[in-house]
DNA sequence: CGCATGAATGTGACCGGTCACACAAGGCGC
DNA sequence: GCGCCTTGTGTGACCGGTCACATTCATGCG
């Protein structure tokens, strides 16, 4: 252990090898574990280094090899549950390969700020990770120059990828699916829906999921309410709905939004779920305690953060495990804000 | 720009320098902005750079000057509304000034793995940011080894920190203060607490401004519940008060306390505000659309991001703007969950 | 008019590692 | 006993920047 208190410049392998009194080559192949060097020798070594505490500097390391050990996740936020989850499992992984993680936040969906973000993830040197479930991370996932390891956090593609597209997801087009599938079996005429920002122009996972279950069951389909992500887009979209007195059955883009909708329908005096049903995307840990506690779907998000690194490992590294997406399939979790339709 | 599609190594300063027909070093001298560079030489240079797309490689930087542009933040969770949003100013701050934002999650409070995240935070280099609200974050705090520059997110310090502490927070005791008499004020015998866990062994900053407030009001000092952080510790503890008759007013260490409060007094029947008064901390996202919506005050998490950043460039920069933590007071914002006790 | 001064630019070393290769010593086959 | 391969170790160049210093040339001043 290095006892003497002194803040001075850290020890370099050079300082180890005099230590040692080996060259600092051979310091260099103790550290990474090559074969041939004398028992004898390595003792000596490790003993220098650990009276030294040398420890590799990271930077010299990843500008002679090239090799950086680095994760930038591009993000449009990092406030709400499913973009925070999704970090914090990339986190949990990259911690566990010993990678550094770090972070950029798409404030703006315009294309130069977008570019910027994406020019300074590039610069920091190792691989990408994009977050695009909304417009800003679509765009930078589209922005990373060709050639630089990346991969897209996405929603569910309308068609199996072509090739091996460096992406994962959850199938939370499948979850939909099974959300609107419960809601009519309770009885429901037809289920309205509470969309997030579509993250293309096209239609979202989410809303085709939702769209096929309605379909199946030969029920109407409503046009979807176009919200936000948090609850004030649930709420504004909530009042409208709240005057439909058709509407009996709401199924909402995430938690938040639906938490906006319940309070909505709380003001309009719409009981839940007397009146109308309501369920909710993700099961966010304070769903589980409203009331009327929210039906929803719980994804994996942490899962899916796990698999996106282990994706780009893939890429990075030949010696990492290429395992397959390990992400659990979506769980509905039935609660007091669904029932069945007023008779 | 360049329009050579391939992915060849990028440009370096001599690529550049040989372009634009002058040596690698006018290329640093042009970059850096040196002053005594003939404009037309400027010029030339600046040209060779765009032709190249050249890019100044930030490891390069880093291992040559010494200096990183970065900062890692230590904290105990990215989830939780309160952390994500001070992780959020934090990288606010850090793009405006052109600084990489690395993360690191403390995910036991363990002495040794606090350690390891510790030395793999000065190893990234750069400047430390520890969120120190609760043990793993202190115990990180604490083991930064002296001399590396650090930056605590923390509580209110029981007394005005001696020297110039390199230490941000915002005025929790206050805002505990503001809310325990906003609910005496209408009339309640006393106010019940539950806290969250204590960064310290001693009394949180939150404990102590609601007992100063009790105090003053001479006020009965009920015993605080000890919970956890997340709205099931909440749903416990409120289950608990709710047992008691005599409780008509309960404060919670933050909003997903509360909201688990709220949900174990409407399962034991007792009625939100009119038999009972609940209030929150932080002024999370949902917390104004909850039924009923929850008194909280709220707290400018965002800009105390920013502070904290703010004190840490200030460190590791002369040149950078020493300005006063500008972070805005608390602030109490009265909604439905708070009213008379029953008469 | 000569020399000190400063602007504009170039050269070599260095940051702390890795990589490619050279080289000495020991074991083995022929 | 000679050559050859293997094992253990050292040397020099390099990654892409910065820093300290040297050099050149024009200018100002005594």
């Amino acid at each position: 252990m290095n006892v003497t208190g002194h803040t001075r410049r850290p020890a370099s392998i050079r300082d180890v090898a005099t230590a040692a009194g080996v060259s600092y080559q051979t310091v260099s192949r103790v550290i990474n574990g090559h074969p041939s060097v004398r028992p004898s020798t390595r003792e000596r070594v490790l003993a220098a280094i650990d009276e030294l505490g040398f420890r590799r500097n990271a930077t010299a390391l990843a500008l002679a090899s090239g090799r950086s050990r680095a994760v930038t996740v591009l993000t449009a936020n990092t406030t709400h549950y499913g973009y925070a989850s999704i970090l914090q499992g990339i986190e949990e992984a990259a911690r566990a390969a010993s990678y550094a993680v770090g972070i950029g936040v798409l404030e703006s969906a315009e294309d130069t700020a977008v570019a910027a973000e994406v020019q300074r993830a590039a610069d920091a040197g190792g691989g990408i990770i994009v977050i695009a479930y909304d417009p800003a991370g679509v765009r930078a996932l589209g922005a990373v120059p060709a050639g630089l390891p990346v991969v897209g956090v996405v929603e569910t593609p309308a068609s199996p990828p072509g090739g091996d597209r460096p992406w994962v997801w959850a199938d939370d087009r499948e979850a939909a699916y099974q959300a609107t599938r419960h809601l009519l079996a309770l009885g429901h005429e037809t289920v309205h829906y509470v969309a997030i920002p579509s993250s293309t122009r096209r239609t979202s996972a989410r809303t085709s999921g939702w769209r096929q279950a309605l379909k199946e069951a030969g029920a109407p389909e409503p046009r979807p309410a176009q919200s936000s992500w948090g609850p004030a887009g649930g709420h504004a979209a909530g009042l409208e709905l709240a005057k439909d007195e058709s509407v009996t059955a709401i199924l909402c883009g995430n938690d938040d939004l639906a938490l906006g909708v319940l309070r909505a329908l709380h003001e309009a005096g719409r009981s839940v779920p007397g009146e109308v049903s309501v369920a909710g995307f993700d099961d966010a840990p304070h769903s589980a305690f409203l009331t009327p506690s929210l039906t929803t779907v719980r994804l994996d998000f942490t899962g899916l953060g796990r698999a996106a690194f282990a994706l780009l490992h893939g890429v990075l590294e030949e010696s990492a495990p290429v395992a397959p997406h390990p992400v659990s399939v979506p769980e509905l979790v039935v609660r007091e804000s669904s029932g069945p339709p007023p008779s």
